[in-house]
DNA sequence: ATCCATGCAAATTCTTTGCATCGCG
DNA sequence: CGCGATGCAAAGAATTTGCATGGAT
């Protein structure tokens, strides 16, 4: 998903595209991984300065609700991350280390569940979770 | 996971079994969906009286350290639900309606990623996101 | 008997809401 | 211009922490 087309998404469901709303969705295509909403306030200010707390809050809720972000488990509660097709993971449960994976094995199953649930799938979360070389020393 | 082999990990991890975390323990293996913690709180209540919320949260976390339960996105934050080998999902993102699949495709993947990482790969989580029937109408 | 775990309540942090104003379309 | 979106601040939830007490081992 380029920046673009999710400019026209949110037009196409009848919202604006405000300054705000552009600050958010560039940040998260730029994030590494996950983030806080208080590290996207953080982060988005940057590109919109007075950006307040609440604004982030309701964009990261219409993200998700267009199927523009995701939210995921994180340490002190939601994070929030592009929605790509997939997100993949790799957590460690001891340390919270995490690895991004390339592999995808979820895009056939998404088209059975489609026709047999009449849903329409925007994407998936596929997350391995363990303990890492390191944490399973401390066991 | 039996309730048998839960309590057997607590040990040897060196935490006490106490009524507390029995109750959440067996609150989690009954429910049919993953919970918040206000409602682990209540539902629990029933068999610890006067539990106390704060308690809640400590075992939680344990549980989540201990690899016995697992955070997932939900409604109002992180939702809990007991660490299965797998958890499946299907998620509207309109309305949050939830189903439960039965399928499992990452078994094999789990042993390759423990072989090319080094994790011990304790379970997966795998949802699907979209727009179940009736959201789609009104989009 | 020893400490870990608990319950309570306060402190802190996170999220939502109300409302006047601003600015996209 | 009109109405949705914003920022601020206050309200409301959710989560964490400190500490005296109780209970598991």
């Amino acid at each position: 998903l380029s920046d673009v087309s999710w400019e026209q998404r949110l037009r196409e469901a009848g919202y604006r595209l405000t300054p705000a709303r552009r600050a958010v969705l560039a940040l998260l295509s730029r994030a590494e991984g996950p983030l806080p909403p208080g590290e996207v306030l953080r982060r988005a200010r940057a590109l919109c300065p007075g950006l307040g707390r609440a604004t982030v809050y309701r964009t990261l809720s219409l993200l998700v609700r267009l199927g523009l972000a995701r939210a995921v488990p994180g340490p002190g509660g939601l994070h929030y991350v592009r929605a790509e097709e997939g997100v993949h993971r790799l957590v460690c449960q001891g340390c919270g280390a995490e690895l991004v994976l390339e592999l995808c094995l979820a895009g056939g199953l998404a088209e059975e569940l489609a026709r047999r649930y009449g849903f329409s799938i925007r994407g998936h979360v596929l997350e391995f979770y363990g303990l890492c070389p390191d944490c399973q020393k401390g066991e």
